[in-house]
DNA sequence: GTACTTTCTCAAGTGCGCTTTAGGTCAAGC
DNA sequence: GCTTGACCTAAAGCGCACTTGAGAAAGTAC
């Protein structure tokens, strides 16, 4: 009736139904139950798994991105206000990551061109660069802050 | 006496001493052995730990980056031309990442601006930009070829 | 030569992001 | 009504990338 059925939200989004229980427990969605105890989702539910998904790709990890969805207004009453502000936030950390990629890319094309063999001096071991961080690396998420201005 | 003690290393790669060990274990750096067991490092094997750390920052997992680095000639013989090959394939890959993040970006701003409330049909439900993944999560290096085209 | 630090090996543990398994219950089609 | 498939919970397992711990040997500083 009211609401879609797990197997219909792992369809649309392309999650794995354990994916998004997964994703409830960390309080990412919380969807209503039908009388036999069944999880009905909205499409407010399918929005919030499409940004994990997305911030995901970002490297964001799991507990920032429920951090974010928390703040919020309320589950089922967010607006588009709510939404576009989230979007431009993201659209900066977008910027940010393709800034760090470009600077990354112009250090190597120097290394190119030199030939100097010493990556290590010239790409790597200069620490402005150091938190221009890409993917996370399990352990790196931990004391880095790839994190969103808001 | 000769070459670098894997605190030495660990130094001045910023890695810590576990990690350099793991790495061996996975084929990555090969240090030779003084008299006493103790491993020696020389600027060989810390351009190969740079190499991984910058590979890593792109999202590649350890075992491709071995691959890579399995290819490069005699581990004590690699010659500029081998470094320069290696870094232009790296070079190809930044460029797609940044190629897809700005695609990304891109699909966000029309969002912001159309208001839809749809990101899981603009910004994600679009096959050829889920290719274009970017911080690897878990699972997802198994069935996904964010790979060097060498 | 004694004290202290570093390194050694090997095994087990950790954190993240899920998936799998086991043993059931619920819903939909015939 | 009955069967078949989707769904339920709880707990355990997995893959990656490391870290930690224990006990011993090697190196270094005085």
């Amino acid at each position: 009736m009211s609401g879609l059925a797990i197997g219909d939200v792992a369809e649309r989004t392309g999650l794995a139904v354990s994916a998004i229980r997964f994703y409830e427990e960390h309080g990412i969605v919380r969807p209503l139950r039908n009388a036999g105890g069944h999880r009905r989702y909205d499409r407010a539910d399918i929005r919030r798994l499409s940004f994990v998904m997305i911030a995901q790709r970002l490297g964001f990890p799991l507990a920032r991105i429920a951090a974010l969805l928390e703040e919020l207004p309320d589950e089922r009453r967010v607006t588009k206000a709510d939404w576009t502000r989230l979007s431009t936030q993201f659209r900066g950390e977008i910027d940010a990551r393709i800034a760090a990629l470009e600077r990354l890319r112009d250090r190597l094309d120097g290394c190119i061109g030199c030939g100097c063999l010493s990556l290590e001096s010239c790409a790597l071991h200069n620490p402005d660069d150091a938190q221009a961080k890409e993917g996370p690396g399990p352990r790196k998420l931990l004391d880095e802050d790839g994190q969103l201005p808001g």
